[in-house]
DNA sequence: TTAGGGTTAG
C-alpha cells in the first residue's frame, strides 16, 4: 500500500479501494485513501465523496462519514442514500430519519432504495406513523411492489408490534423469500405469538419453499418448555441433511431448543461437536446446564470459558444467578469477571445484590481468585484449622478493603498463605 | 475499472 502514493491515482481507482473497505479492520485503508484523495484533489468530487460516506461508516467511523457529507459541495441522491443508510447501520435511526426530512425538505427526489434505509430507521425507533407515511408514500410511486421494499415494510410493521399489516403484505407479495418468511417468524417470534411461529414454519415446509439457516435459527428460537420435542427434531433432521450445521446462528439454537423442551442430552451432543463454537454458544451451554439444575457442570464448564476470555462468561454468571438466586457461587463468578477487568463499583454492587439475596445460611463462605484459579474458603472445607482462619480472615479482608475501593495486589495473599 | 439496499442467536 506504501507504493500507492506515488502513483497518479484517478477517481475511479480510489473508489474501488473503498469499496472494499466494508470492516472495521479496514478503517485504516479508509483514511488514507481519504489523504490520498485530498492529495489528489479529488476530496470534492461527489463520487468519491458518497464512497468515503459509504465506507466510513461500514468501518464504523460515522463522524468521518458525517464529516465528509458535512464538507460536500454537491449531493445527489446516492449521497443522501448513503448517508441515511450509514446512520442506520449505526443504529442512530432518530438521525436518520431526520436526515431523511432534511432530505425530502430539499430539491432531491428520494428513490426507493432511500426509502428502504428510512424504512429500516422506522423499524429501529418503532415508528409506526413515520413508517405508514413513507408506505403511503411508496404507494403512491407505485414503488411497494418491489421485494426489498415489501419484506422491508413487513419488518417495520412487525418492529412496531402490527403483526396484522405485515402479513397482510406478506400474503399479497408477488414475491416471497427466505428473508420476507424470516421477518414474518421474528415478527410472531417478537409479538408473543410463538405457536403462530410455528404453524407458519410447518405451512412453508410444507409448501416446499425454500428454507434457508436464518429461517431455522429463527424458529428454533420460539421453542419453549411447553412445546413438544418432535417438530424440533424434525428441524435438526432438516439441518442435517442440509448442512447448516455450520451456520453458528443453528447451532446455538439447537442447543437451546433441546434445552428448553428438557432434552439435556441432546444439548450436549450438538454443542461437543459444533464447528463454530463462540461465546454464544458456551454461554448457552451453561444456562443450559443451569436450567436443568446441573451446577456443577455449568460452573465447571464457566470456569473453562473464563480461561479463554473473563468477559465471556458475564453473560452465563447472570444465567447462573437466574437459575438459583440463593447460591452465592454465580454472584462471585460474576464478581470476579469484574474484578478482573478492575471494574470495582460493579463488583461491588453484585456482592451487595449476594449478601441480599444469600442469606446468613452461606455466610461462612470466602473466595479468593490467585493466579487464575477460584479458591473458595468455607467451613466445610477440610484444611488445617489455624490455616482455615487465616484465609477467612485475609480472604474476607481482601475483598472488603477492595470493596472500600482500595487497589490491592494478589501477591499480599499470596506471601501471606506461603507463610503457613 | 467509479458511489447507495431487505431478515438473523445466549
Amino acid at each position: 500500500m506504501q507504493s500507492l502514493g506515488f502513483y497518479r491515482l484517478d477517481q475511479a481507482t480510489l473508489t474501488t479501494i473503498l469499496s472494499a473497505c466494508d470492516r472495521p479492520e479496514l478503517g485504516f485503508v479508509n483514511k488514507m485513501v481519504h489523504c490520498l484523495a485530498v492529495l489528489n484533489g479529488f476530496q470534492r468530487e461527489i463520487s468519491v465523496g458518497n464512497a468515503l460516506i459509504t465506507s466510513y461508516f461500514k468501518c464504523g467511523f460515522s463522524s468521518s462519514g458525517m464529516q465528509v457529507f458535512y464538507e460536500m459541495l454537491e449531493r445527489n441522491v446516492i449521497t443522501w442514500t448513503a448517508i441515511i443508510s450509514g446512520l442506520v447501520q449505526s443504529e442512530l435511526y432518530r438521525d436518520s430519519l431526520r436526515k431523511f426530512v432534511e432530505m425530502t425538505n430539499g430539491l432531491v427526489e428520494p428513490n426507493s432504495l432511500t426509502y428502504l434505509s428510512s424504512l429500516m430507521a422506522c423499524s429501529g425507533l418503532q415508528a409506526l406513523r413515520e413508517g405508514c407515511q413513507i408506505h403511503g408514500r411508496l404507494w403512491k410511486l407505485g414503488l411497494q411492489s418491489d421485494f426489498c421494499i415489501e419484506s422491508a415494510l413487513m419488518d417495520m410493521y412487525s418492529k412496531c408490534g402490527s403483526m396484522g399489516d405485515a402479513l397482510q403484505i406478506f400474503e399479497s407479495a408477488v414475491q416471497l423469500d427466505e428473508v420476507s418468511m424470516t421477518v414474518i417468524l421474528v415478527g410472531f417470534a417478537q409479538n408473543g405469538f410463538e405457536e403462530e411461529a410455528r404453524h407458519f414454519f410447518v405451512k412453508m415446509l410444507e409448501a416446499g419453499a425454500e428454507i434457508d439457516p436464518n429461517m431455522v435459527s429463527a424458529i428454533l428460537g420460539v421453542f419453549g418448555v411447553d412445546t413438544s420435542l418432535g417438530l424440533g427434531q424434525q428441524i435438526h433432521s432438516l439441518v442435517i441433511k442440509r448442512s447448516f450445521g455450520s451456520n453458528p446462528f443453528v447451532g446455538n439454537g439447537l442447543i437451546n431448543m433441546y434445552s428448553k423442551c428438557g432434552d439435556l442430552e441432546d444439548s450436549i451432543k450438538v454443542f461437543s461437536r459444533m464447528p463454530c463454537m463462540n461465546s454464544v454458544s458456551w454461554n448457552s451451554m451453561i444456562a443450559a446446564f443451569a436450567r436443568h439444575g446441573d451446577g456443577s457442570r455449568a460452573l465447571h464448564l464457566y470456569e473453562e470459558m473464563r480461561l479463554i476470555d473473563p468477559e465471556m462468561g458475564k453473560y452465563a454468571a447472570e444465567q447462573l444467578i437466574l437459575s438459583a438466586p440463593e447460591k452465592p457461587s454465580p454472584y462471585i463468578l460474576l464478581a470476579n469477571i469484574y474484578s478482573s477487568k478492575g471494574r470495582w463499583k460493579e463488583r461491588a454492587k453484585t456482592i451487595k445484590r449476594m449478601k441480599e439475596m444469600c442469606v446468613a445460611k452461606e455466610t461462612g463462605i470466602s473466595w479468593i481468585e490467585i493466579e487464575n484459579n477460584l479458591h473458595s474458603f468455607a467451613v466445610e472445607d477440610k484444611m488445617h484449622p489455624q490455616a482455615e482462619i487465616i484465609y477467612g480472615v485475609l480472604a474476607g479482608l481482601y475483598w472488603h478493603m477492595i470493596d472500600e475501593g482500595y487497589v490491592l495486589d494478589k501477591r499480599y495473599i499470596l506471601s501471606y498463605v506461603n507463610q503457613d
